[in-house]
DNA sequence: ACGTTGTTTGTTAGCGCTAACAATTGAGAG
DNA sequence: CTCTCAATTGTTAGCGCTAACAAACAACGT
C-alpha cells in the first residue's frame, strides 16, 4: 500500500506515471497474474474469496485493461467497423447511431470509414483500413448497390453485416421493409380513392430506392392500376424540385409517391410555387419521415422507417456472427405509415 | 517462394492461415526484422537497396502491420475518439466526416462514443469507454456547455479539442464563429430597413445557442437598437412552430433571427397557417444553411457554417497537439451570408 | 598503416496479456 | 489412511512489434 490510488468514478485516469498492469493487481491482491486474468475474465474456476479480494485489488488500483495487449494474444480487438457513406444524411446517421448503442452494450468499439466516393477503390481503401486495424467485423452502410457489390468482390475474413440488404447475398443482411413501406404509401393512395399514383423515386442504383420503386410497381399491379408515371430524382430537395416544376405543368396524376422526405419537400415547393394545392390538386407522400416532415407546407404524409432499431439489430446480427461464424441471414425491421396534411382524397 | 500470395490491390486479404509477420518478410527479403521495421517506419538509416528488397517483399507478402503489436509497445493506438451527441443533426453528422477524412489521411483510426444523455455520468462513460481503448486523443463534438463542463473536471492524460469552444478552457478548441454570423444575420436585416428585430434562440445551456444570442444582442446594441424580444426554443421544428403561433398573434417584430434552420421550417409553417406572409410581412433568417433550407416556403435566408472544414479544422489541431503537447489554441472558421427570399425591406 | 568517425545492420529484451500446461489443494471413496 | 478426482491456483511461453544497444563495415585524415 505504497500508493494510494483514487477510485473515484468521476476520476477516469489518473496521472500516475504508469498505469497498473496485471502484474500489479496480483501482487496487491496476493495471487499471480493469472488469477486476476481469469477474474476479469470471467473464468468459473475461481473460488468466491479469490475473486472479491482480486475485485477489490481492481476497484482500488483502478486497473483498466490494456486493449492491445489483448488484442495481440487472442487475435480479437473487440472493435467493429463502420463502413459508411452518406452518413450526413438521417438515416445513416441514426442508424450509426443504433450500431453504436448495441456496439458499446455488447462491449465493443465502434470505428468509422466514410466512404469518399462510390467506387470499388475507395471501398477497397476503407476495407484496409479496417483490417489495419484488425476490426473483429465490419457493418457496411452503403445504400449503392455498386458499393456493395465491391465489397462482395473483395474476400474478407471478418464477417460483414450489410444495412439494407436482404441478406441473399454473401453477407448477412438486416433492413426496412422498403417494399412493404412503399407498398402502405400506394395502398393509402389507393384507398383515398385515388387512381392515377405517380412517383418520384430515388436513383435505382441505391438499394432502397429500387425497392421503394418495386413497391409503387407491386402495388399498383395488385390494383389493376397504370404504373407509367415514373420520374427519377437523386434524394435532394432541388431534384424534388426540378422534378415538381415538370410535374405541375403535366399534371397526369392526382397523387404521387416520393422516394424520400427531401425530394418531398422540393416537390411541395414547386407545387407551391406553381398553383398547384397539395392536397385539394394533388396528394404527396414521402418517405423516412425524419423530424422536419411534420411542418413542411403542408404536413407531410410519409413513411416512417426506425433507422436506430434497424441499426441495433444489425449490432445483434453480427455479435451472433462472431459467436458462431457459421450463423447469416437477414432481419427485417417494418415501416409504418405517418397520415398527415398532404394526402386526401382527389377532388 | 514456397507459396505464391496475391498482392493483387483488390484483394485486400488473402484466406490464408496465418497473416505474414516482419519475421516472414524479413527472411524473404534476406534482412533482420529489425531492419523490416525501419522501412516501414521510414527510418533514415537504411540503405536504398535493401529497402527496395523490403518493400518488394512486403508487396509480394501483402504484409500488413499488426497494430496491436505496435501499441502495446509503443503506447499509441493511432486512434483518436470522437465524442459527440446530437451526431443525427446535421452539424455534427458533417463535423464528424471532416474529422474522419483529415485523421485517415494521416494514418489515425476513428472510433465514436455516442453520448446517450447530457450528464456528467454519461460522459464518464464514454471517456473511459476510450481511455479502455486506449485511443490517442479526444474530440470533442459536444454542444451542451455542461457537457463541456463535465469533460473539464475529468482528469485526462490525452489531448482533447473541443468542437464549438474557443480554446479558453483547458482544452483546445475549434469553431465557427457563431457571434460573426449572428451578426451578420442581423446586420442583413439592419441594412434592409428592419428595426425591431426578434430572436428565437436555440438552448441557452448549448454554447452555439447561447453564442449566437449574443452575437444578435451585440448586433443589435451597435445600431442602437432594442433587444427585448427574446424567445427560447429547443431547436427542433416543434418548436418553431409553437413559438411561431405565438409571434403571429403578437406581431411585434419585423424581421426574426431564427437560432437554426428547424426551428425557422416550423416558425414559417406557422406564419403560413396564420397568413402571416414571409418576407411581406415578416422577414425570417435562419442558421446552418442545412441542404434544404433552400428550398423551403418561402426559400431560407440563413448563415451558412461550413461543419466539415471544421471538423477538418480540429483534427489539424489533434495532429498538432499529439506531436508537440505544449501547443494549444483554437482555430475560427468563419461563417456566411446565404439570402434568399425569406428576408426584404418591411413593408 | 592506424584510429576515428559515421552509416548500416543485427541482437536482445520486453510491452501486457492469455493459452496451455503444471502444481497444489481439498473432498470423498475405498 | 491412502488414492483418486476435481477444483483452484501458479508457471511458462509467446502473440508481433519497437527501443536500445551492439556489431560490422566503409570512408576518411593523419
Amino acid at each position: 500500500m505504497r500508493r494510494m490510488l483514487a477510485h473515484n468514478s468521476f476520476m477516469v485516469n489518473s496521472s500516475e506515471r504508469r498505469l497498473p498492469r496485471l502484474e500489479d493487481v496480483a501482487e496487491r491482491a496476493g495471487v499471480s497474474h493469472q488469477t486476476v486474468s481469469r477474474v476479469i475474465n470471467n473464468h468459473p474456476n475461481v473460488s468466491k474469496a479469490t475473486r472479491e479480494r482480486v475485485e477489490a485489488a481492481i476497484a482500488e488500483l483502478g486497473y483498466r485493461r490494456n486493449t492491445a495487449a489483448r488484442s495481440l494474444v487472442t487475435r480479437r480487438s473487440h472493435t467493429i467497423g463502420v463502413l459508411a457513406s452518406e452518413l450526413s444524411q438521417y438515416g445513416p446517421a441514426n442508424t450509426l447511431l443504433g450500431v453504436e448503442q448495441a456496439a458499446r452494450n455488447a462491449g465493443y468499439f465502434v470505428s468509422i470509414a466514410a466512404l469518399r466516393e462510390v467506387g470499388a477503390e475507395s471501398v477497397a481503401d476503407a476495407v484496409r483500413h479496417f483490417m489495419d486495424q484488425g476490426v473483429d467485423g465490419i457493418v457496411a452502410l452503403v445504400p449503392h448497390a455498386e458499393t456493395l457489390a465491391a465489397l462482395e468482390k473483395l474476400s474478407l475474413d471478418v464477417p460483414v453485416v450489410v444495412v439494407g440488404s436482404s441478406g441473399e447475398g454473401r453477407f448477412s443482411g438486416a433492413m426496412v421493409d422498403q417494399k412493404l413501406g412503399a407498398r402502405l404509401a400506394v395502398a393509402h393512395l389507393i384507398e383515398q380513392g385515388h387512381r392515377r399514383i405517380g412517383h418520384v423515386s430515388g436513383p435505382q442504383d441505391w438499394i432502397d430506392g429500387a425497392q421503394r420503386t418495386e413497391g409503387w410497381r407491386e402495388a399498383l399491379a395488385d390494383a389493376g392500376l397504370a404504373d407509367d408515371l415514373l420520374v427519377e430524382g437523386d434524394w435532394s430537395a432541388g431534384s424534388g424540385y426540378g422534378i415538381g416544376q415538370k410535374l405541375a405543368v403535366e399534371r397526369a396524376a392526382t397523387a404521387v409517391f416520393v422516394g424520400n422526405d427531401q425530394m418531398a419537400l422540393g416537390l411541395l415547393r414547386a407545387f407551391g410555387e406553381a398553383g398547384v394545392r397539395v392536397p385539394q390538386d394533388v396528394s404527396v407522400v414521402g418517405f423516412d419521415d425524419q423530424p422536419e416532415a411534420g411542418y413542411f407546407t403542408p404536413p407531410l404524409t410519409t413513411v416512417r422507417q426506425d433507422f436506430e432499431e434497424l441499426g441495433r439489430r444489425c449490432m445483434d446480427m453480427m455479435l451472433a456472427l462472431l459467436e458462431d461464424s457459421a450463423r447469416a441471414g437477414a432481419t427485417v425491421v417494418d415501416p409504418r405509415m405517418v397520415v398527415r396534411a398532404s394526402t386526401a382524397p382527389p377532388a
